[in-house]
DNA sequence: TGCATTTCTTAAGGTATCTTATTTTTTACC
DNA sequence: GGTAAAAAATAAGATACCTTAAGAAATGCA
């Protein structure tokens, strides 16, 4: 987003987290480098992933960004990173922002509430394979990328049938 | 959202839809009586439920209404309905509206983004007997008001399942 | 280079959810 | 108010996906 206030870079080590379920979030994170998930851990241990960020992503907990309220999601790197912070907007403050910028998140909400809207059509309406299949076509890059487990987390299913999805796609 | 041109209130049956999947959105709908709702229909003819808009909702297809691209959601009344009509807005004119209204639709863009991102992690790591249950908890109106195919087709089981589950937390 | 750790694969058995079909209940309408 | 149509309930059998467990492969690191 253009003209959010932004602070240094900073370097990160693979399996840090900059934001843990349940605190408020300070910073947005802009990636320079590497790859950020935002994800909850249920009652079972079970990991569910929300996000990737790779490169230019920005990625945050919205709510707890905006609102002050407790974030619903924990926030790590999955690879060695370089972040930029961005600091905590105030919603309630959103008027004294410059017109500029309120159409930078009009935009950026928008097209991330589309994203998201497929997203659950698909969860609603695919199965597994096809969920697979559509995260291939929608990020090829990060097929070759994340590991396996990552890639099941986000789609919905467990690594192991993943692993099986894989494997007779691999037949035909 | 303010100061959107709104035409005259329009009243529609049961039944009708007001959008067809593929068609360019021309316009928004706004209710002010009754209820619509947003779907897919799959290759095997079953239905999927993006969204419910019972009164004071606004309901589109987003990327249709702003980007005149073909929609990917059907819309229909499941009431009789009266409905106000929203002009479309294109998007590439964002910067000509007044910075109010920009502040409005960046405020309900990034509320229904917080919403749809709940409902991806719901989807993801909850059981079908518990999100019929936050279902009712966030809509309690509208578990009375819907059939319960309808409710069945946004949480994503069949209607015998549901059925299932109701009559297994009645036995409670 | 080698060992420890993590990730991936494979397979067997289990469970949640679906499919199909039938019956009952509710709703819509002449 | 009665009948047709739609919705819901019920049940049996099928399947997609999960759990557990074990071994193989890849990765990280001393």
């Amino acid at each position: 987003m253009k003209n959010l206030k932004t602070n240094t870079i900073k370097t990160y080590k693979k399996g840090v987290i900059l934001l843990e379920q349940g605190e408020i979030a300070k910073y947005g994170y802009l990636v320079k480098k590497g790859c950020l998930k935002s994800y909850t851990v249920d009652i079972a241990g079970k990991e569910h992933i929300l996000q990737f960020a790779p490169e230019n992503w920005m990625i945050s907990d919205l709510e707890s960004f905006t609102n002050q309220v407790p974030s619903s999601v924990s926030i790590e790197t999955i690879e060695d990173c370089e972040i930029a912070l961005i600091a905590k907007v105030d919603f309630k403050e959103i008027e004294g922002l410059e017109k500029e910028v309120v159409i930078d998140m009009a935009n950026k909400f928008r097209n991330n509430l589309i994203a998201s809207n497929k997203r659950i059509l698909g969860l609603l309406s695919a199965s597994s394979e096809q969920r697979y299949l559509d995260f291939t076509e929608t990020y090829p890059t990060l097929v070759q990328r994340l590991p396996l487990k990552l890639i099941a987390a986000y789609i919905g299913v467990t690594p192991e049938y993943l692993s099986d999805i894989r494997r007779r796609m691999a037949r035909k």
